[in-house]
RNA sequence: UCCUCGGUAGCUCAAUCGGCAGAGCAUCCGGCUGUUAACCGGACGGUUGUUAGUUCGAGUCUAACCCGAGGAGCCA
């Protein structure tokens, strides 16, 4: 085995050139003086064809020898072939050597349907599947983007803490652990600590884990997700929503450009996201429930689901029904903002003419993936800040600090939360967050 | 927490009115020089989610429970 190793990502620039390939045998089959292998890299998948006149009459047996998932070393000539199965495809290897490191037992995983239950139980095995490898694959390029665009953007990566003494939000369920004797949560978010930080550094974000002891079952739930939180300095919510724009257009656009080979496996409509370029569509809240109103009263359908679009009174937040119908009116993300200052968080800033609504602002993902960000213009007078912690019966204690960041030279600051999850989901195209994450932590099930 | 649906071979599924537990794939053996989830022949493979009940007889009917899926609420 003297030939160079390179990646099947790269057998592109080793056209018939004699070259190693390691990895995993994907899939075989066999005719006779001939096996076909499907060989899995990490990088992509390409077919090895070994005839029995090319090699080594040991290394033949080897080959029919091999099960699926064996690991093993192919030499052989790069050969250029459109008709090449595989990811990217076009090319495979005319094997000339072989060995195999580790025969496999038999696979459980097969290439072709399976249930839900089974895969999620084999979960360490599945993400060896083209579409999981493809989703993992898409995951990374969206999580660099969203490094690469805010490092570039002079923003500051400071993170926050995951272990915390009290609710950022009261209404939803923390998971609590034991902290030397004190009773402490998992994060559910960063951003009151973001607060501090602008104040700083001008411009930061915090990226990692959260988690939410919340009793959601469905497609877009999960207990332990990443968020992104990016918060401004010297930034309103026209800005924000720029900032927003910008950034959601950069990673789906650098999505298509790098993850080509991935979105095919996974037989993603890329026209729907050629259109996500900045600016995406506005809508107040006071027209969204007038569009609403409207669907429920002609009796219109919510897209994708047999159920009537539900009429919604003012001052109610959005149902997912109401979500997806909103964004189904549009092909490009839509924010929709000003909701009800009541059904908002306690820090977002109200409307100065109209306290009634907040300047607050989720983005709605079209095709029906729901909301991938929510943020707002935080508070930035204290004593309103402090009427509103008192009005939502929250202690003023463990606030105190917060208060604090506006009577040391407090400015206008907004900021923003992105599911990554949602966001994987949406660019995927996938019916469920389940598999946007290596090893999902859902409601009833956290193994493996 | 609530509503709906489901659980049969390693996997995907079938089994008529309550009447002998079946097929394809996988695995193993044999055959084939272009397969794309190949094909052909053979072999192996079962406490029908659990417990109790009805019945001459239960995969099938009844009850409770367990597990899974989808949805609602809540949320990113």
């Amino acid at each position: 085995m003297q030939a160079p190793i390179v990646t099947i990502r790269a057998l592109h620039e080793h056209v018939d050139q004699e070259v190693t390939i390691q990895g995993w045998c994907y899939a075989k089959t066999g005719k006779g003086k001939l096996v076909f292998l499907q060989v899995r890299d990490g990088t992509g998948v390409c077919q090895a064809v070994v005839f029995r006149g090319n090699v080594a009459e040991e290394d033949f047996d080897i080959a029919k020898a091999v099960t699926q998932e064996s690991s093993l070393i192919v030499r052989g000539i790069v050969k250029a072939d459109p008709r090449a199965p595989g990811i990217p495809g076009g090319y495979e290897i005319d094997v000339r050597g072989l060995e195999a490191l580790g025969i496999s037992d038999p696979y459980p995983i097969q290439p072709k349907e399976h249930g839900v239950e089974f895969l999620m139980q084999n979960r360490h095995l599945w993400l060896r599947s083209s579409r999981q490898w493809a989703v993992m694959r898409v995951r990374a390029t969206i999580v660099r983007s969203i490094r690469d665009w805010l490092d570039n953007h002079g923003f500051l990566n400071v993170d926050t803490p995951i272990i915390t003494p009290a609710a950022a939000e009261g209404t939803t369920t923390l998971f609590e652990i034991d902290y030397h004797g004190e009773p402490a949560y998992l994060a559910q978010t960063g951003q009151l600590y973001n607060e501090a930080n602008i104040f700083a550094f001008g411009k930061v974000y915090c990226f990692g884990p959260t988690f939410r002891a919340e009793k959601s079952k469905t497609r877009r739930h999960l207990q332990e997700f990443w968020m992104v939180e990016p918060e401004i300095a010297f930034c309103d919510l026209d800005q924000l929503m720029e900032i927003e724009e910008q950034f959601v257009s950069y990673i789906v656009q650098r999505c298509l450009t790098e993850c080509a080979p991935e979105l095919k496996v996974l037989e993603r409509d890329t026209t729907a996201l050629q259109r996500v370029i900045a600016p995406f569509p506005r809508i107040h809240y006071d027209d969204a429930v007038e569009m609403i109103n409207a669907a429920a009263a002609r009796g219109e359908l919510v897209p994708g689901y047999p159920d009537p679009v539900p009429a919604i009174e003012w001052g109610d937040d959005f149902g997912s029904p109401h979500e997806t119908y909103i964004a189904a009116q549009f092909d490009k993300p839509v924010f929709v903002h000003h909701y009800p200052t009541q059904v908002k968080a306690f820090y977002m800033e109200p409307e100065a003419n109209r306290p009634e609504v907040c300047r607050s602002v989720d983005l709605l993902a079209p095709e029906g993936y729901g909301e991938i960000t929510g943020g707002s213009e935080r508070m930035s007078d204290a004593s309103k800040l402090l009427a509103a912690i008192e009005r939502h019966h929250l202690p003023l204690e463990p606030y105190q600090w917060y208060v604090d960041l506006r009577r040391y030279g407090s400015v206008v600051h907004s900021g923003f939360g992105l599911g990554v999850e949602r966001t994987v989901a949406w660019i995927c195209g996938l019916d469920h967050v389940r598999e946007t994450i290596a090893f999902p932590r859902m409601l009833t099930t956290m193994r493996p």
